[in-house]
DNA sequence: AAGGTTGTGTGAAGTGGATCACACAGAAAC
DNA sequence: GTTTCTGTGTGATCCACTTCACACAACCTT
């Protein structure tokens, strides 16, 4: 099920993290990594989880998001090819602050606590890259956090629209989004029916197209406007 | 206005983030401090100002929040005495991602961007703190959301009244905390009003004592009962 | 083709919380 | 003293959003 091989260094050549590295480096790490399959909807770990390693993605997205005790699901973000998730435990030792789960079918590699902070006092560049990395998930909690407080359902919904646009490969518009409006409810943490509700919306003011299962970005300067 | 001359080192023996610090490094550290002074409701900085420096609070209370366009605040945190704030912005260089303002009278020290740095690459140890006070951050702000997502405004109200119990010097029951049912609200993120009306509900349940300008906490496993 | 399942669309009723509108008390300012 | 704030208490109304209830289409199965 899991490789005992060493992993292709050549891989790791444009996963962020280990970009500050040379050949002789990237062949040690590549050593330290185990590869980790999922199915489309596994969950990688849960919430108060004992975190012992932490995750590159190779290929797929992942979700992470938190659950309540009554069962309702708050989604927090979307990680994808060549980044990196479940840094906290590893870093400090504690249980997984969140839940992840396979979107699609994914393929990662794990790096274990010992392993990583050895490499880290190895190398101050990766102490560098993963201080940024740290900042960066505090900003983006930060940003995520306003749009929760301030912003209105539809607002949400817009704002998370463009997030997602941003991500995808083609910058330009008519970005197709692989998404349920359940899943967009998760995300903005309300009902399926009021998600449903601020799309047509936007349909109707031609800023989106409605597929099933899809959501098709057609005007992200319109949608901008949106967001309130 | 501010001190020029270098800062005893023996005031920085109990500031956790240079705790790991011989006498020398600590002399070496006063020097680059700023002593800097707040009256009561200044503003420290403000969420996108360019960051310079981060600050580590002598005496007094700071409390971090975020503001809408339309005039809201939505509170995030309070930082005491010996704890740092204002570290994001000196790790990446990017504008301060929330605003801060003295909840009380405040002397703080001031460290700046570029001397920070020089002392991450000069002491492992600082840089292992650096990385726990981050992956704290994030744990914070992850919690946080949770209870802004999941819980009502009774049960947001409840929670934070036994955090802000949780941090006061007294570990006992009996627990004053000089707070408004203004700021309470900010917090929460709701209204006054609505505080108001869950504070009173606590007090007729004999699990607090209202005063103006003040909350008793008297019974912190019943409060946290209210949690939901 | 028949039946189950998943995703969507949409109305009607219910509610948590916001907004508005005052009243009142303690503190502070004159 | 009186006035003027700042903080609190509380009812009435309103609305954004939730909950419930179903209909229907697309896509699985077998």
């Amino acid at each position: 099920m899991q490789h005992r091989t060493p992993i292709d260094s050549s891989v790791l050549r444009n996963v962020a993290i280990f970009s500050s590295m040379d050949d002789d480096q990237l062949v040690q790490v590549g050593a330290l990594l185990k590869e980790r399959r999922y199915r489309r909807g596994a969950i990688i770990f849960h919430q108060g989880d004992e975190g012992g390693c932490l995750y590159i993605i190779r290929t797929g997205k992942v979700r992470i998001y938190l659950s309540s005790p009554d069962g309702r699901e708050a989604a927090m973000r979307v990680y994808s090819e060549n980044m990196a998730f479940g840094e906290f435990s590893v870093l400090d030792g504690q249980p997984r602050s969140a839940s992840a789960a396979a979107i699609t079918n994914v393929t990662a590699f794990a790096l274990y606590r010992a392993d990583f902070l050895q490499l880290l006092e190895q190398n101050f560049k990766l102490v560098e890259y993963v201080i940024a990395m740290l900042t960066e998930r505090l900003r983006y909690t930060t940003n995520y956090f306003e749009k929760l407080a301030f912003l209105s359902v539809p607002g949400r919904v817009a704002a998370l629209l463009l997030q997602l646009a941003s991500i995808e490969p083609l910058p330009d518009d008519e970005t197709r989004l692989e998404i349920t409006q359940q899943e967009i409810a998760t995300f903005v943490n309300t009902t399926r029916e009021w998600v449903n509700r601020a799309l047509r919306e936007f349909e109707e003011q031609l800023l989106i197209r409605l597929e099933r299962g899809a959501v098709i970005v057609l005007d992200r300067v319109g949608l901008h406007q949106r967001v309130n």
